[in-house]
DNA sequence: GCTATACTGAACCATATGGTTCAGTGTTAG
DNA sequence: CTAACACTGAACCATATGGTTCAGTATAGC
């Protein structure tokens, strides 16, 4: 299994934790966009809204380029394998107890009878 | 489409943010657990356990019990299904991008012939 | 060249987070 | 009944977060 980093998680996480950040992903998945763009979108001052982008950066979750005075911020190419992977991973264990559980009822069934 | 409750996926999204509660999530995925047994598991003060546990019970990640003078815990019900359902809402938007910029390429391609 | 635009960085603020200690409360075991 | 145990809550601390304003720097357009 391949093994995650704790810290790379940790930044992606906190990066989605945040309405803001979630809508900013959503609209960069629909098309790429300026800082200015993105902050008059989410009627943010630019500094709070750079912030913001730094964050998503800082995470994986969002590349910048900048050409002349402007900065164009698109989805990461890393997308958001690993988060969901992590997801999936939890879900397995949970639903492996369950039947567990499922077995463990059986078995009183059949001993009941 | 399902609209999520922008607050429920803060909440999750920052629980999900901390690899101790991360940690927490999978030890509990494998069996339920008290709050004494986690604190020693992390190496943490019961109090310090205790707040973790509580933001994954805010977040509806965790569920616990009372009975004498233990409190049990173990994954909530509602799982990390409209986690799971973001992630993969934001993975689509994303690839349909990338598909329509392959559509693009391949017009550019056709009139330079 | 001058002005408006787009971003950048520093400083500041209020609040949240992740942890601790200490002082309880209620429960169980002997 | 008493001692140990499992938890709870309040108070505290350092640092992080989400935002702002203000003062720059660099580029674009007239």
């Amino acid at each position: 299994m391949v093994q995650y980093s704790s810290a790379a998680l940790d930044a992606s996480f906190a990066a989605l934790s945040d309405a803001t950040r979630r809508g900013i992903l959503e609209r960069l998945g629909r098309a790429e966009s300026s800082v200015s763009a993105l902050a008059d979108a989410f009627d943010m001052t630019l500094t709070g809204m750079k912030k913001h982008i730094g964050v998503l950066e800082q995470a994986g979750l969002v590349t910048t380029e900048k050409v002349g005075r402007v900065r164009t911020c698109r989805l990461g190419g890393r997308g958001l394998m690993a988060e969901a992977a992590w997801i999936e991973g939890l879900q397995q264990l949970w639903e492996a107890r369950f039947d567990a559980l499922d077995d463990i009822v059986e078995e009183l069934k059949r001993k009941e009878q």
